[in-house]
RNA sequence: CGGGGAGUAGCGCAGUCUGGUAGCGCACCUGCCUUGGGAGCAGGGGGUCGCAGGUUCAAAUCCUGUCUCCCCGACCA
């Protein structure tokens, strides 16, 4: 591919509007260019880069034996109801009305296509297992798109559905899925982990993400120094590492825990507030938070916590079973149940549930609210002067706590892309969607499913969030955009370019495509430009080493460069990008 | 939804307070010159200053309304 031919332009400067790194690398290198929030047109690089990851994970699918189809991207209101998904997905779904007044909606994901597709052929336990998968447009209503490609509304994924005769066999789905997955990202040769996590929207009960190690991550992630243990923070369990240590006369059973006593916290708000003040306290310093479930009539619980700690709305929302994560009380909420407004509440005396996080148990006393405006209450002891509901773990896992698996091992932050997510639906949509089969024996069943998504466009993006440096993005080879740069330093001298054709044909026999920057601009500006759009391997020729007879190789990784006899340069090139590729 | 900021050439910005011919850098076009790390000189093209209304002899600038975009925020008891 000649620059000249193809719509090729670069910026110094990345606009303003770019946050991340890989996304002004993207925007001035051409790759991408925004037409609306969150909607963006490929340009020719990108698009290659796009293309060749969508060939790496065709290949490791169909190896696998999945199917590929494509389906619509615009969906009627009825297929949606059937999951009752048309109202539970909020405004995430860009709904619309055609002509005759039919409303429709973009799909966001395609577990009701899916399964209508297949649910009358699907007849038989001869048809089963069967795997689909597709490449197509997504548009999902996002409430603040940002980072480029990372959260679009519109976007390019991978998805693909699995149909099963029982959970077992889903299971070995599921599992095929995994290792495709792995194989594919492996692929790519960036760092990932694959984390446990919560289902989110879709449902299901296993799950696993697959996670672009970047700091730039939009998710917390919890990975231990010494097994294979990595949780999005989401669902991380939360061990201590070193629990409050009870004091001598606890341990010999004596009550030596005084009655609880109030004591006066003028304009003492917030924990922080406490713990400055108090900092003898302060481990001993305990939160009540108020929650409810999102939905109408629904009733206040509380949370207790200690102070240094974070409460996991997902984790609620797990434990109680309910649809979304449960939201704060208001102010005059918490006035109703507590007498007192937030700064000042306590779990005593309270008549809703409480619900204690497993950090509090281990403390032989605990600092409360008074549920009187600026007190608080010390030497309190739980079972003694306010009962739990139930005890269990509420809170986020932080760094320094104990791996769940390796009681050795200590977790710490890192922050990731979330790239790939591997779902266990079970039958939550087949049986909605009456998708059933006849056994052996002429019994109805219904269908297990799974489902399985890769991000594509996000992961081109996220990948270079990973492999740059201070000149521009430095790909892969799995998915560079072309392997190979050649400037053309004089293009005047026709001797040069006719050089770089030839090359670029034998290359392209050896699967190797190929640039040649065939612009008469000065070599300056053509090598910030190889820099910037990152191909492995760049190779100039210019008059001097053409006079030499030789050509000049720079690995764009390392910038190390050689000096290669024009006679040998195609042996070289295959024998360089072997090198860079391992 | 709340808070903050911004809309002026393809991109990055100044000009707005204090109204008076629409500016700068990059990019683009022409010519000369230059040619191994974003050269130089000279000339040139490109704008209804987000939109609507108002004030004024005169509005990018002041007033009113409106739209759009961007950033931050759902840890406070």
């Amino acid at each position: 591919m000649k620059w000249s031919q193809t719509h090729l332009y670069t910026l110094k400067e990345a606009p303003s509007d770019a946050d991340i790194l890989s996304q002004q690398l993207f925007v001035r290198a051409g790759l991408i260019k925004k037409l609306a929030p969150g909607i963006f047109t490929f340009g020719p690089v990108g698009l290659r880069a796009l293309r060749k990851f969508e060939g790496i994970i065709r290949e490791e699918l169909e190896k696998r034996g999945l199917i590929e189809v494509l389906m619509p991207m615009v969906h009627p209101k009825e297929l949606w109801e059937e999951t009752g998904r048309w109202t539970k997905m909020g405004e995430g779904l860009l709904k619309f009305k055609n002509r005759n007044g039919q409303w429709f909606c973009l799909g966001a994901t395609h577990e009701e296509a899916i399964t209508d597709y297949v649910r009358y052929e699907l007849q038989s336990y001869r048809d089963l297992p069967k795997n689909f998968f597709q490449i197509q447009t997504k548009y999902r209503d996002e409430l603040r798109p940002r980072f480029g490609l990372m959260r679009g509304r519109e976007f390019i994924m991978k998805d693909a559905y699995s149909f099963d005769l029982d959970k077992p066999s889903a299971l070995k789905s599921y599992q095929i899925m995994y290792d495709a997955y792995k194989a594919i990202f492996d692929r790519l040769k960036v760092e990932y982990r694959i984390v446990e996590a919560d289902a989110g929207s879709i449902g299901g009960s296993l799950t696993h993400e697959f996670q672009l190690i970047a700091d730039a991550g939009e998710d917390a992630l919890m990975v231990s120094d010494v097994s294979d243990f990595a949780a999005n923070r989401e669902v991380c369990p939360a061990i201590d590492t070193n629990p409050v240590k009870l004091t001598s006369n606890q341990e010999s059973g004596a009550p030596v825990i005084p009655f609880f006593e109030e004591f006066a916290t003028p304009n003492l708000k917030s924990i922080l507030d406490l713990e400055t003040s108090y900092p003898d306290l302060k481990p001993l310093l305990v939160k009540t938070l108020f929650f409810k479930e999102d939905k109408p009539e629904a009733k206040i619980f509380a949370v207790v916590l200690r102070g240094q700690d974070e409460v996991n709305p997902i984790k609620l929302k797990n434990v109680f079973g309910f649809s979304q994560e449960p939201i704060w009380a208001t102010d005059q909420e918490v006035v109703r149940v507590t007498g007192v407004e937030p700064g000042s509440c306590g779990p005593l005396g309270l008549n809703i549930d409480i619900y204690l996080d497993n950090g509090v148990t281990g403390l032989p006393s605990v600092v409360v609210g008074a549920n009187k405006k600026g007190y608080h209450l010390k030497n309190v002891v739980l079972g003694r002067d306010f009962k739990a509901t139930a005890i269990g773990d509420y809170r986020m896992a932080k760094s320094g706590d104990q791996d769940p698996k390796n009681p050795s091992g200590r977790l710490s932050a890192v922050r990731g892309i979330e790239v790939g997510h591997v779902f266990y639906l079970g039958t939550q949509y087949s049986e909605k969607m009456n998708a059933r089969y006849l056994t052996k024996d002429q019994k109805s069943q219904t269908i297990e499913m799974g489902c399985y998504g890769i991000g594509v466009s996000r992961t081109i993006q996220a990948v270079i969030e990973q492999c740059h440096d201070k000149d521009g993005m430095i790909w892969p080879m799995a998915i560079s955009p072309f392997l190979v740069h050649i400037c053309v330093l004089d293009v005047k001298e026709k001797a040069l370019l006719n050089l770089a054709e030839s090359l670029e044909k034998s290359l392209l026999s050896f699967g190797v495509d190929t640039l040649i920057d065939d612009r008469d601009e000065r070599p300056g500006v053509k090598f910030k430009d190889a820099d910037l759009l990152g191909f492995p391997l760049r190779i100039t020729l210019g008059k001097k080493g053409f006079d030499k007879g030789v050509a000049e190789f720079v690995t764009r990784k390392n910038q190390n460069k050689i000096e290669v006899p024009l006679a040998q340069m195609i042996e070289k090139a295959i024998e360089v990008l072997k090198e860079i590729e391992k």
